[in-house]
DNA sequence: CCGAATTGATTGCAAGTGCAACTATTGCAA
DNA sequence: TTGCAATAGTTGCACTTGCAATCAATTCGG
């Protein structure tokens, strides 16, 4: 969306000369370049901590992020719906992408014997020592390409203004 | 990736715990919380956004985007390569979602007469009315959204940092 | 001028995605 | 009990995506 480097205000103006109206009024000039801002820096830096991840270690970012949720979860499990909502990712998504794992050995998928709804997705040791192999890099990655553009006291009020952002759009995904 | 809503505290020490080093020392917490927070609020502002804009126009978030740079261009028209960088897509991308709106009759797509290699996708009158009909609600929800959560001033920083973070991986998408 | 390199755009392909419909299992109420 | 509602997960579908290969037009060196 709309990520040109050049300056928003122009932006708001041609859009003002088209709609009629003062965008300026719709969207404030400020929220607006902010907004280009933050579509910006997504797209680039996970663009390249994509394709780094992928080459360094052959998996997605949706991979990492999995198997991330698995080594910090009690005993290497987690329950299909709770992995999708951890991940981000909508269910059918998961269910696919453990298939996909699952093919690599790095996760295995059992029915619970308690609840036969329930299916558990546990990390392998395969899958533990992958995840081993990729974090390193990938870490250093994030605090290269994210982390040194900012000194620790910004670093931190960013976060806090994030959250706000956030907190004002809580919903969970899976409805 | 890794968007829950705990404490990074706590998946950095597991991490430690798995890595057999101190993962603090790959990713100090202070940026893991800040990345976290990034992809949580990009994630869920963008998820809203897209799905209102679905809703009250008919039209992707990516479909605004390519529109948006259509209209605030000379003679509402770009060429295909130019339009990709604008609207931050790969150029083969760019090429089915001019297909698509084309089918629309929002923008045609024309060979350039001085030279035969360029293409242009022009705006329609009935692809801007489309737009103008969109715009309103769809700036709206960013300001509600994403502007309404800080003031102005913290808005302007939040901007300058993301700006920094933009730039420490400026790189054009069609390599 | 002619052929090779370059540039602009499209297409084949092999993914990934979410939604809605579906199956399987369990819990609960009468 | 029995049958219906709720829950967990999977699958069909339609659509997007990017990369690499390709086609088409232009430019440039000799």
């Amino acid at each position: 969306m709309a990520t040109t480097g050049k300056p928003v205000s122009a932006e708001i103006e041609a859009l003002s000369a088209v709609l009629g109206t003062d965008a300026s009024k719709l969207l404030d000039p400020t929220v607006a370049k902010a907004w280009i801002a933050l579509l910006t820096a997504y797209g680039r830096v996970t663009r390249a901590l994509s394709s780094e991840l992928m080459d360094s270690s052959g998996m997605s970012l949706a991979d990492f992020d999995v198997l991330a949720q698995l080594v910090r979860s009690e005993e290497y499990r987690l329950r299909m719906s709770e992995l999708a909502d951890a991940a981000l990712i909508s269910k059918s998504g998961l269910t696919r992408r453990i298939d996909r794992l699952a093919v690599n050995g790095w996760v295995t998928r059992r029915r619970c014997t308690e609840d036969g709804r329930v299916h558990w997705a546990t990390l392998t040791p395969l899958g533990l020592r992958a995840f081993k192999g990729a974090a390193p890099a990938h870490l250093a990655a994030v605090a290269e390409r994210f982390g040194s553009a900012l000194p620790a006291s910004e670093m931190e009020r960013l976060t806090r203004d994030l959250l706000k952002i956030a907190a004002k759009n809580a919903e969970p995904i899976n409805s």
